[in-house]
DNA sequence: TGCGCTGCCTAATAGGTTTAGGCAAATTCT
DNA sequence: AGAATTTGCCTAAACCTATTAGGCAGCGCA
C-alpha cells in the first residue's frame, strides 16, 4: 500500500484549487479525500476538522494576496500604487474566485492574529504615504479603501454589475480616479 | 394529527429568523423542520430544495432592505439622503446578520431578475439627483456607492475593523463625508 | 534485523438532503 | 350531511458529509 504523502500544506493547496474549481462552499473533506484517492478518515490526522481546512485555505489566500500586493507596491507611489494595489484584489478574485471567497471567512481571533490581515492594512497605509493624511484620517481612509476594493470586487463577482452598460472595467477605473482625487483632497469632518 | 400550516412564506420567514440566530450558513431544511416540529420531508412540498430556501431568504432580505431604503429616502436629499440610505444597509446588517449574509448569495438569473436588485440601484441613483452627475458618471458613482456600502458593512461584520482605534462608527461617518465631497466634485477621467 | 512511530485503513455513529408512496384532514360537490 | 377529491404531513429509504476509535502495515532508526 503506497502512501499518498498527505500533509496539511498539500491538503490546503489542493483545497484551494478545489475551491477555485467548484466554489468555496463546495469544498469538503470528502471531496478532498477523493482528489487524493484516499479514504476520508485519513485526512483527520492532518486536519482538525472541516472548519480547520477552510481556515487554512483562507489564510493561504490572504498570504497570496499580500504577496502580490507587496510586489505591486514595489517602486510605485500615488495613483500608480493605488491602481496597482487595487488591481491585485480584483485580479486575484478573477483568477481565484474560490480562494477569494475563502478570504472572506470570518476568522476566529487566533487565526485572525496569525493571518496576513496586518500586512494588508500596512500596505494600504503605505499607499497613503503618497497623499497627505494624518491620523486618524489615515485610518479612516484605509478603511474606506478596503471597503471599496472588497465591495467592488465582491459585487462584481456576484454578478451585480453585469448585464448593464457601461463595462464594469470602466467603473473600476473611474472609481480609482475618484478615490485618487478624494485622497488628494480629503475633507475635514463636516460640522454636525 | 393537527396540521402545522406550512407555506413557502412562513418557511421563508422562519428561515430568515433562523439565519439571524445561528448564521445563514447553518440554515438547513432539517433545522427548519425542527422549528416547526414537523418531519423534514414535509417541507419538500413547499420548497423545491435547500437552495430554493436560501434563495427565498435572500429575496426576502433584499425586499426588506429596499423597503427600508425607500422609507429612508422619503423627503431627504443630498448628504442627508446619502447618510440615511447608507445607514439602512449598516443597520440592517447589524440587526439581521443572517439575512444580510443571505442577500450576498449569488442569485441565478431568474431569481436575480425577480429580486429587488433593480429597486436598490434605482434608489442609489435617486440619491445622485442631489448632485450634479450625468451618464455615464452616474452609473460609475452608483457602483462606487454600492461598493462602499457593501464593502464597509461586510468588512465590519467580518470583524475587520474591531480591536483597533478609532471606532468604526467614526470611520463610517468620515467615509460618508468623503463620499459626499467626492460626489460634489466628481473628477473627470484622468488622461491616460 | 527488529522496534516503534506514523500514516492510511476499516468500521461505526450521527446528521443533512432528497425522493417515493401512504393515510388522514380539509375542502368541495351533490 | 355525506361522498369525493385534493392536499398536507408522515414513514421509509438511499445517499452524502463529518467525525471518532481502533487496527495494521511501511518506514526510519538502532
Amino acid at each position: 500500500m503506497v502512501r499518498a504523502g498527505l500533509t496539511a500544506e498539500r491538503l490546503t493547496r489542493a483545497g484551494a484549487e478545489l475551491a477555485d474549481e467548484v466554489g468555496f462552499e463546495q469544498v469538503t473533506v470528502s471531496a478532498l479525500a477523493r482528489r487524493f484517492d484516499v479514504k476520508v478518515a485519513s485526512l483527520y490526522s492532518h486536519l482538525k476538522n472541516s472548519h480547520d481546512l477552510k481556515t487554512r485555505i483562507a489564510l493561504l489566500a490572504l498570504e497570496e494576496m499580500a504577496d502580490r500586493g507587496a510586489a505591486a507596491l514595489a517602486g510605485r507611489a500615488g495613483r500608480d500604487a493605488l491602481s496597482a494595489f487595487a488591481d491585485v484584489y480584483r485580479d486575484y478574485a478573477r483568477e481565484h474566485p474560490g480562494r477569494y471567497a475563502a478570504a472572506q471567512l470570518k476568522l476566529d481571533p487566533g487565526a485572525a492574529a496569525a493571518s496576513a490581515g496586518r500586512r494588508h492594512s500596512r500596505m494600504t497605509r503605505a499607499i497613503l504615504r503618497g497623499y497627505d493624511l494624518d491620523e486618524p484620517d489615515q485610518t479612516h481612509a484605509v478603511r474606506l479603501l478596503g471597503s471599496v476594493f472588497h465591495g467592488f470586487v465582491s459585487l462584481e463577482a456576484q454578478g451585480g454589475f453585469s448585464h448593464s452598460a457601461p463595462d464594469s472595467q470602466e467603473s473600476w477605473d473611474r472609481s480609482l480616479d475618484a478615490l485618487d482625487a478624494l485622497l488628494r483632497n480629503w475633507p475635514a469632518p463636516r460640522p454636525s
